[in-house]
DNA sequence: TGCTTTTTTTGACAAATGTCAAAATCGTTA
DNA sequence: TAACGATTTTGACATTTGTCAAAAAAAGCA
């Protein structure tokens, strides 16, 4: 099955004409490491899945890097304000493997939305999954200090630590590399 | 107008035959300043709407109370932990002034979104907007210094700093009071 | 293998923020 | 007004984290 409507069906039933439908919207894309899906600046509006590959999101904040998150296999991508608002994104998101992945422009979506209930729930759930992580999040960084949530990347995403690089974690806790790199060696 | 079912309205329309369904189904809550909406543990799986009045929304960590969010007239309160899944809160929310709300429950709530389209939509544009200020929220607490958190508010919830003790506004920063006071103090 | 580039670690020091205790200020009420 | 409690400010100092530069280690490549 498609991964991108696999990853639809975690959150409610597509009867098999919708999913015919969707079948021929949804595009896939294969890039290399190094790559961008999306600069700075561009509107890039559609609900991705990455089925095999690992991909980045950053902001540029005086002339740093600094990251916002992580997309893995089988992960809901794309920030929300690209995705629900269509507006000129300030992230850029970059791959960091090679990798695949598979997309629904918003439009599109948006019409599913409008014609089909069960999608429109689905879309809901996905938004509120959504919320349920961004929560989680800016828990994290408003009452943890750099240890902690090292630790609980640690505990939460074991294999972020395996597949990308120190500077780009500690970017992503919110700390510098080499208090990062001393806290590992504790 | 139920000023819940105008908060609702700002993201779609509804047939005032839900309207009315809606209407019955609302309730309202006057509460004195310093009564609890909810503690730590409890279940209250609602969406609320405050008429006039305020809340806070506060963990204990470290028994220290760490506050994430104020609520205003008008905002869409409910932390999406008990609204969207259910579960025993790990929140604590109190009035900070005499304060009338309006709420429904998510059991109606999950009613409306079954049998009707449009609170559908409705539902999955609250979430969607919810996602945007979270992700601002993370943004914030990732990548700013307590000097430009503090400058942040002011320029985006300078109301909140007029009604809103500086130890509450410090927790909800992360910051301390103390270094709070000396910021203010520039 | 050896060379180059990238990533990580280390050290010395600076800056930001936290902590604790006490003083000052403000608001409320007797 | 006076007195009480709550809130805010201030000072001294500790702790955490950041910064910069260099060294070490690891990864990639010819």
């Amino acid at each position: 099955m498609n991964p991108l409507i696999k990853q639809l069906k975690k959150y409610g039933n597509l009867t098999s004409e919708i999913e015919t439908e969707l079948n021929e919207k949804i595009k896939s894309l294969i890039k290399q490491k190094g790559d961008f899906l999306l600069k700075e600046g561009q509107i890039v509006s559609s609900l991705f899945v990455i089925e095999k590959g690992l991909v980045r999101s950053f902001y540029n904040i005086n002339e740093r890097e600094i990251n916002v998150w992580f997309g893995f296999e089988s992960g809901i991508l794309g920030s929300v304000m690209p995705l629900f608002f269509s507006q000129p994104s300030i992230e850029n998101i970059q791959f960091l493997e090679d990798t695949t992945l598979y997309y629904i422009s918003s439009n599109d979506l948006e019409s599913f939305y409008k014609s089909s209930q069960e999608m429109n729930t689905i879309g809901r759930k996905m938004a509120e999954e959504y919320c349920k992580i961004l929560e989680e999040r800016s828990f994290l960084l408003q009452t943890h200090t750099a240890e902690q949530r090292y630790h609980w990347l640690l505990k939460n995403q074991p294999e972020a630590l395996q597949r990308i690089s120190l500077g780009h974690i500690a970017s992503y806790l919110g700390i510098s590399q080499e208090t990062l790199s001393r806290i590992r060696k504790k």
